[in-house]
DNA sequence: AAGCCAAGCAACCGCCGACAA
DNA sequence: TTTGTCGGCGGTTGCTTGGCT
């Protein structure tokens, strides 16, 4: 079971490889195969240790390897299978002809991975991020955010940028509806008002006021902002109504949930939580459209994929990056989403 | 022109599982 | 059942290149 002395053994040449060894290497394997990589190197007149050999030949001088630039499309697809299957570079590559698991490796980490970070997700989660970071970037986001009505559909690139950014501002009313939910502090209102949207800020007011409308000074009817603290409904442009404009599927299906949500008593935001969680025989992803893909957290990726028999062909069929982020969003309840962090932020 | 720095990428390292003896 | 070999994999290193000062 021991490690293997291969390259150890002394007097084996090591690092790059000179044209003249790609030739004796290629030549042999054309005409012999390459049978044991081990016995390789002195059948084929090699000075190197067999695994050398095999990783030249399987990285970069096997005949059907496509080299040049990622397309949109190989991104698309090397980021939606790392969701599912996190750093398993050789599943990946299965998954794109022509490209190895080294080169997307090196990809990921060159390339996909600052990608990400800047569009405000967690390269290693598939979740958006809720760090400082992303807050000062937030009016940014929400502009990309905007901008997604008015893009052309098929244009990738900027539509997971778009998605990414719905994504966030989503996560960040989610949790200063939490937050909003366990505190009788007034909220901040220059930070609502960047969220630019009167319904979004409705809803946030609202659900201030339902959460407080019990502690005094609010119970009379009264409240500094001028809303109606009896009866909130009346303030309410419903976030439901709001994400159903959205014409992206995945927001009606947001939108469904919350109906949903609406018929059952003491409903909230935060019960989509629960809601996700706990009742998968009639989950938001089987009635709807939005695929049944698992987070990708490293502590859990592994377990997920293999419990909830996520077949990565699913995802290049949908072809969806952004449905992973969006379950990864109902699955929040861990410390990101925590209320210190965001009371912090939202409340005066 | 020279030096510095960061990005990109080929190659190596070390571990693991499969398998045969 | 144990042991050794082999191939495969993911993480990391270090060389090359190009941009900037």
């Amino acid at each position: 079971m021991g490690r293997s002395p291969c390259c150890d053994e002394f007097g084996l040449k090591k690092g790059p490889w000179t044209p003249e060894e790609d030739d004796m290497l290629v030549d042999y394997i054309k005409r012999h195969g390459h049978g044991s990589w081990r016995a390789l190197p002195k059948l084929a007149g090699l000075n190197r240790c067999g695994k050398s050999c095999r990783l030249r030949w399987t990285n970069y001088l096997r005949p059907d390897i496509k080299r040049g630039k990622f397309s949109e499309e190989e991104e698309q697809l090397i980021i939606s299978l790392h969701s599912v299957l996190g750093n398993k570079w050789s599943q990946i590559a299965t998954h794109l002809p022509g490209r190895t698991d080294n080169e997307i490796k090196n990809y990921w980490n060159t390339h996909l991975k600052k990608k990400l970070l800047q569009m405000g997700i967690d390269p290693i989660t598939h979740r958006p991020r809720t760090d400082l970071n992303l807050l000062a970037n937030l009016p940014h986001l929400l502009a990309a955010a905007n901008l997604s009505n008015l893009m052309n559909p098929w244009d990738n690139a900027l539509r997971l940028q778009a998605d990414a950014a719905q994504l966030a501002k989503i996560q960040l009313l989610h949790s200063l509806t939490q937050v909003l939910n366990t505190s009788t502090a007034p909220p901040n209102m220059d930070l609502l008002n960047q969220l630019g949207s009167a319904p979004v800020q409705d809803y946030l007011l609202n659900e201030y006021l339902r959460s407080n409308s019990q502690f005094d000074g609010l119970a009379n009817g009264h409240h500094p902002l001028g809303l109606n603290v009896t009866d909130p409904n009346q303030n309410l442009s419903s976030f439901s109504n709001l994400v159903a404009q959205q014409p992206n599927h995945e927001y009606q299906a947001m939108a469904n949930t919350f109906s949903r949500l609406e018929g059952e008593p003491n409903s909230n935001m935060s019960n989509i939580d629960n809601y996700h969680l706990s009742s998968s025989s009639h989950s938001i992803a089987s009635a709807n459209t939005i695929p049944a893909l698992v987070s990708a957290s490293p502590e859990s990726s592994i377990v997920n994929q293999t419990e909830s028999k996520v077949n990565p062909n699913d995802i290049i069929s949908t072809h969806s990056s952004t449905s992973t982020t969006l379950e990864a969003w109902f699955n929040l309840d861990d410390e990101a989403n925590n209320d210190y962090y965001w009371k912090e932020l939202l409340l005066e």
